[in-house]
Formats: C-alpha cells, structure tokens, sequence
DNA sequence: AAACAATTCAACCGCAAGGCG
DNA sequence: GCGCCTTGCGGTTGAATTGTT
C-alpha cells in the first residue's frame, strides 16, 4: 500500500554528491537543458533520483547562483518579505537573485530569527514578542492579506500611508503595515494611519458594506508596496482602473533594488 | 589534545499542485 | 471529471564543521 516511491531506492545513491556526479550533472544539462527531471539520472548516467538532480542543480551547481554571506540589504529585504509572504521561500527567493529558497530557508533559520528575536520581535508575527503573547493569534502572517481578493485598504493609500507617516525602521513598517490583517474588505477611511496608531481590523459591519472599492478583485504589487519604484524592481504599473494593479514579477539579472 | 556541545547547511522526505491523456 | 505522473515546495534530518570546556 502507500505511494509508490519516487525511484529505485535499491539502485540509486543518497547522501553527499561526489565531484564526478556533479560533473555528470553539469555536463548533461548544459548539453540538454534543464527539465524531465524524471528521465535526467538515466540520461546523465546518475544513479540518482530525479528529486535528487533537481535539488543538486538548483541549490549548488547552477552557475548563476551567488555565493557567500548575506549583505545586511539581503537581510532586510528577507525579513521585509517574511514579513509579508511568510514562509514562501520560493518567492522570497525570486526577489533575491542567485539566492535559492533552500539557502534562504537555512539563513532564516539560523541567522534571521534569532536576529529578530534579539530585536524583540517574534520571527513569526514580526511583532513585539510582549504584545503577541498576549494578544495572540495565529502564527501564519501575511500571504493571505496579499493574495486574497480584498485587501483592506487601497494599495495607493498603504503606499501614502508609509510614506507619509514617516516610517524608517522595519519594526515600525511591519507594525505600521497591519501586516496581519489577513481576510477582510476594504476600509473606506483614507485617514493615513500614524505609527502610534492602533489599526484594527474592520467590523463585521464595515467588512459588509464596502462604499469606496468596486467589488472586484484587487491585486497587489508586492514590489511597490516595499517602496520599490516600478522601473527599479518589476514591470508592474497601475492599468487604468486604480485598484487593480499587476503582481510583480521576480528581478532580472543585474536588476538592483536600490 | 580530546571530548562534548552548538551550529550550519546539503540533502531527504512527504505532500500538493498542475498538466495531460 | 478522474486518475496518473511529474515537478516544486516547505519542513526536517543528520553529517560536517566550528566553538567551548
């Protein structure tokens, strides 16, 4: 019973590749091109399994992979991402070029938490350790505030907010942000919000009345809304309706975020 | 120098999503 | 619509490395 496994455990070697199976690797995908993982270790002559290839290639081998230790952008911009995808790796990932989500997965877990904890904030909320110990609360942040259909408040106005309100620390930014807000309907007060301000999530009232936002789906650019200038970090620009923006798309090769 | 503890990170595992017939 | 297959993702493991006693 049970699935059936994913190669032949009996003929294929586990554990640290070798510089020859690295090699065959290499060798096959730059003459092949990378894809029918499935087939590959056959074709390549690996006694491997096509998982195994597939992870090798992206973590390790792939040539425009950078190595070495984080810069303190990185590290920010990491943490700015948790903040607002949670443990998206992989999309964290395409908004670090070269780095891989396995590399970031281990550098979250090993340098950043422990990072944010020294900083008082809980890795997994991003808010004050103090604060959501008593008031919490679930331990999956953001995602849903982006991709759900209704974000609570135009994406122009969270942008005004920020930049208006004067934020300059990531602690006050994932405070200002409401970053938890998760399923809700538009908020119709295009009040800024301060950084000492208290956002609250809208009435069951208010979360059945939207007055100010068509009823439609509302899209997000997660570039712009870290600060990005569309023309820095993405392609992403408002189309004519103002509520409805394109996602973004991962930076290009040599893109910079600055 | 040796033993032990702590940390790092490459690799594995299971699951879910998506494509295809 | 259904089932199979492949790929990709996130959580976890454990060997290797580094630090401490």
């Amino acid at each position: 019973m049970g699935r059936s496994p994913c190669c032949d455990r009996a003929h294929t070697n586990k554990g640290a590749w070798t510089k020859e199976e690295d090699q065959r690797l290499i060798a096959y995908i730059r003459a092949h091109g990378e894809g029918c993982w499935r087939s590959l270790p056959k074709a390549a002559g690996l006694l491997r399994c096509g998982k195994s290839c597939r992870l090798r290639w992206i973590n390790y081998l792939r040539p425009d992979l950078k190595r070495g230790n984080f810069t303190e952008k990185e590290d920010e911009l990491i943490i700015k991402l948790h903040g607002l995808l949670g443990n998206k790796w992989s999309l964290i990932a395409g908004q670090l070029p070269g780095r891989t989500d396995n590399e970031i997965k281990n550098y979250w877990n090993t340098h950043i938490r422990r990072k944010l904890i020294s900083r008082g904030l809980d890795p997994n909320t991003h808010r004050p350790l103090t604060i959501d110990t008593q008031l919490n609360t679930s331990t999956q942040p953001q995602l849903a505030t982006m991709t759900t259909e209704v974000a609570s408040k135009p994406v122009t106005d969270m942008i005004e907010d920020e930049h208006s309100s004067g934020i300059s620390t990531t602690e006050d930014r994932c405070l200002d942000l409401n970053l938890d807000l998760s399923i809700s309907l538009p908020n119709t007060s295009s009040k800024p919000s301060t950084s000492s301000e208290v956002l609250m999530p809208p009435t069951a009232a208010e979360a059945r009345t939207p007055t100010s936002v068509p009823p439609y789906t509302q899209t997000i650019c997660l570039c712009y809304h870290l600060g990005f200038q569309s023309s820095e970090a993405c392609s992403c620009q408002a189309n004519s309706n103002p509520y409805f923006l394109r996602f973004y798309r991962p930076l290009e090769e040599g893109q910079h975020m600055e």
